[in-house]
DNA sequence: TTACCGTGTGACCATCTAGTCACATGATAC
DNA sequence: GTATCATGTGACTAGATGGTCACACGGTAA
């Protein structure tokens, strides 16, 4: 957590710092992410950024904390109301609130894809840690619920099913990045419409 | 490419090198790798290595040269011996030719996974480049000529699907290795299902 | 005026990096 | 013996990094 100083200044700055904080990591992730630069681009000295964090780690926490802030208010606001609704309908919920998440919060996005990606590295450890099944226990509990109703086959790996479905979403909002890099962006459409083919995929299979 | 030098050293020392850059770049992947680790680990100079190499990027791209022609060798014998049997077949094949050879060669798989994850970096582009496309272009064609056979629904989104595979090619290599981290190694049974598992899903969905 | 205190500063430190270069070694050729 | 040449060496450079610290500034309280 940022020490008591960074609340004490004034909102604007605090802004400022975050964003540029959250361009440096969703550019360079944090490896390879500068202190030097997010100072230099603030305008701030080296010191003034020591006194608001204990170190580079922990701006880094800070800036998790804020995403996943945010995108539990997407995905939460899902859960709530499809709760009842069984697992495609859930399922093809979190997916499409994890591409709206994506292309409203883009930077923020960003940031959490490469932490996920980089699933080796010693900050990734540290900050998704023991969770990091969270996700992946959550889709096989659903999975298991559908069995029971008889609506997914009762034979199928659900570990290995679970995992997919974690990476899908994971490389989804990326698929989604890169097809619209150089057009210009068409969210609302393609989008879902992506995630609904996605779903029919992995509900029917893709052949005949 | 290596300088003249490292192909005039004897064939141990040679091999020592690789493997010691091998295990360097499988541990730490591009950016974080260190040349001063590496000659430390082989007990040769700076001096010794830049006799050897051009640079940093030089040795590695030759480290990938390695690892591309190595992986060839399974897949070209699959791409051999299955191309008249049709897109499952095929894909079947080059699954588990892929995860034949992470198997049998974990740290050059390893490797290559970082590097693909990491398709934001500098490396990735200057490596993979142009040729990013061209497994998913393969994907594609065999899966439009599936859908001509009538094998595959045709309205079906091509371009995602063939994403979605290659994708699940790169995924499937690191599920293997998180299974199998902290058991022992059953290559051939678990693997084999596991393939299945995936292809069986992919033609005809999980659902009932 | 003096004392205190939160905030701001940037030179500085230790530590790393990739890459260089003047020199040493040792083998072969004449 | 001497000249040539490929190979080997490690101190060194220049540039980065994260993090520290003695000090400066400005406002408030006594």
């Amino acid at each position: 957590m940022p020490k008591k100083t960074f609340f004490n200044i004034n909102e604007e700055k605090r802004k400022m710092i975050e964003e540029k904080a959250i361009n440096e990591f969703a550019v360079y992730s944090y490896e390879n992410s500068s202190i030097n630069r997010i100072v230099e681009n603030c305008k701030i000295s080296k010191g003034s950024f020591y006194q608001y964090f204990e170190n580079k780690e922990d701006l880094f926490r800070y800036i998790i904390s804020l995403s996943v802030e945010k995108k539990m208010k997407y995905v939460n606001a899902t859960l709530i109301s499809e709760i009842d609704n069984g697992f495609i309908k859930i399922i093809k919920e979190i997916f499409k609130s994890g591409l709206k998440f994506a292309y409203e919060n883009e930077k923020l996005a960003s940031i959490g894809v490469l932490l996920m990606k980089n699933n080796n590295s010693e900050i990734y450890h540290k900050i998704i840690g023991q969770n990091k099944n969270m996700a992946i226990d959550f889709y096989k509990k659903l999975i298991e619920i559908e069995i029971e109703k008889g609506e997914i086959k009762p034979d199928i790996n659900v570990e290995f099913v679970s995992y997919l479905i974690n990476s899908m979403i994971i490389n989804l909002s990326e698929y989604f990045f890169e097809i619209n890099k150089n057009n210009e962006k068409k969210y609302s459409e393609e989008m879902l419409f992506l995630v609904d083919d996605l779903m029919d995929m992995l509900i029917n299979g893709i052949g005949l």
